[in-house]
DNA sequence: TTACACAACGAAAACGTTTTCGTGTTGAAA
DNA sequence: TTTCAACACGAAAACGTTTTCGTTGTGTAA
């Protein structure tokens, strides 16, 4: 086992003060051609690379990101990491990830833990829990301490540092008014309980464009999901009471569990009741018949994230100038509607 | 903005030494009980908190995992992390994650990057390049250098270190014999190309059940896919040019595309043609029909991976007895088969 | 009074870097 | 010969900890 060599052994080797492997290593001016040299090869021989965690302390730059999220088994969740990740290594950078699991306290004992000295900054989603607490003291505790935060998806207007959002409600507006706008008039929306941001913001924008086309909003055709795994006879009673030609549901696992359901009741998707969906997941893409959808770009919402939050980094002035960046969202045609 | 502070800003301001500040918030029965409790009021007034790269330093271990592996927009790599990082959170370890993208190169740099001082130990699954190459000597350097490494799922017989896997050749056997003891006879195998080691083992699986059963094996039922958005043709063809009446595919992709094409030729699963499919994914659950699967349980695989690293970093003498952890796998069944 | 145990604290090294600021040696110019 | 610049290198501080090993001062027993 040959352990890693550090500057003092290369230095003890050769005779040299550590000062002089250091400069020769990075190839001062100071230093003599014949020493240099000698020095990278016996460097190069050992196979010396510097220590991290000793630059870090030095110069009190970790060049590591802090990513916490509510879960990674979650297709736009890891989407959106794949994104921070290539940024971030093209920069020079490394990610360390931890989960919330929805929690808010794990939420803040991961983000003080990496606050300690392990990362430079944060990319964060918030959990239900954080957001149904509207509790942000261990936010503001790290912004504080001067470093920068960028909050994504699930973001909040009480703590202030940069944010990469999708325009929830826009996106949510137009894929209703693209259900009227091709004569469909009973539109049903299948939306989670109010105190998860987004969901709230896509229900907003289907009663936007309700409203705009002058149609009257049916509390009947809107069923709000309090627990996921328990969903399905929540949407099959909305199918079967009531009848629909179009569903628009925020998020993709609602809009199979709705399709499921449509044919469960023997009708037909598209031709019977359209359904679009949200969020371009692999069930989107491969359910049969594949859903039309809303796209939130994963990818593109990590790298935005991440270039906001390294170019915060490496400028040293703070200014308190934050932005908040709308990622644009697109309706995905699929088998699920009809035009 | 208020910095984070050190125990040399305590020691300064209460006017006592650096080794008394920090012997205090350790509970030192060298230090008097006024003195004590003095400091850690202090400290806990202005949130000290001990830097971690600062520990790191001074005791040569990070708490940090580093994880490598292909990709992590895919369900079975993001179960394994998930896995991973609850297991590594219990034990008070961070993870790191890198991305290979496939490729030897950025696999190679991404270790090297974290060997230098930033991680404890690896737990990485091998890109295709890297099993393509067989060059293993960055794996065989940071080994020597007495990091420990688990490998999961992609692994190689060329490396000595820990590894956890699943039997990929039983429980394609098994799969394989669901088909043949339900007097399925004629049994398509959707496979990858041979470099990929687990494919190569579940194709390897199915031909040994095919042949302890006397059946022959019919080349034309077996396709190799080299290019994953290119199979559907290919797939097609298999199905259309012959008759079968069951299909098995090596991952989740292959067998919802496999549906789809015999869905396109006018046939039904399971009723015309059953199908079972790998890795217990999204896809599996929600395809339409749900389908029979193989269940990889990255989870119980990350978990493990994660203990196996954890208990070799934290006892001191290095044993050189490496094992191999099997996990099992079992079939779920659901509507892509009969019985 | 002397000796000594003990309590309470501080100095300094160590982890591995980088960088500032000497310092000694050489050679050339005066 | 003296002076001084240029050159090549080393010592030491700094980053924030922990820990070992003093070093005081006090009280008690002989």
């Amino acid at each position: 086992m040959r352990r890693k060599v550090t500057l003092k052994q290369i230095a003890k080797e050769l005779d040299i003060s550590i000062s002089t492997v250091s400069k020769s290593l990075r190839d001062s001016h100071e230093i003599s051609e014949e020493t240099r040299l000698k020095v990278k090869a016996f460097a190069k021989l050992y196979n010396y690379k510097p220590n991290n965690i000793a630059l870090s302390l030095k110069n009190k730059k970790t060049k590591t990101i802090g990513i916490i999220i509510p879960e990674i088994v979650h297709h736009f969740f890891a989407t959106v990491i794949s994104g921070i990740e290539h940024v971030a290594n093209e920069f020079g950078y490394n990610v360390i990830v931890t989960l919330s699991d929805e929690s808010f306290d794990k939420e803040v004992i991961n983000l003080e833990m990496l606050a300690s000295g392990s990362t430079d900054g944060f990319i964060m989603s918030l959990s239900k829990e954080t957001q149904l607490k509207k509790d942000f003291h261990h936010l503001e505790e790290v912004i504080n301490q001067g470093m920068p935060v960028v909050l994504f998806d699930r973001v909040t207007n009480d703590v202030f540092c940069d944010k990469v959002i999708i325009d929830d409600q826009l996106a949510a507006y137009n894929a209703t008014e693209f259900f009227i706008t091709n004569k469909y008039k009973n539109i049903a929306l299948i939306t989670t309980v109010d105190y998860v941001s987004v969901g709230k913001l896509r229900t907003e924008g289907y009663s936007k464009a309700l409203s705009d086309y002058d149609i009257k909003l049916d509390e009947n055709l809107v069923i709000k999901v309090e627990d996921i795994d328990h969903c399905q006879k929540q949407i099959i009673e909305l199918v079967t009471n009531n009848t629909i030609d179009a569903v628009f549901a925020v998020n993709e696992l609602f809009a199979v569990t709705a399709i499921k359901a449509i044919n469960k009741i023997g009708k037909k998707v598209p031709d019977d009741i359209a359904v679009i969906g949200f969020t371009d997941g692999i069930i989107s893409q491969f359910s049969t018949p594949t859903i039309t959808t809303v796209s939130q770009n994963g990818i593109k919402m990590g790298q935005k994230a991440a270039k906001m939050l390294i170019e915060r980094l490496e400028k040293e002035e703070d200014d308190e100038q934050y932005t908040t960046e709308i990622i644009e969202t697109e309706l995905i045609f699929r088998e699920s509607t009809t035009t």
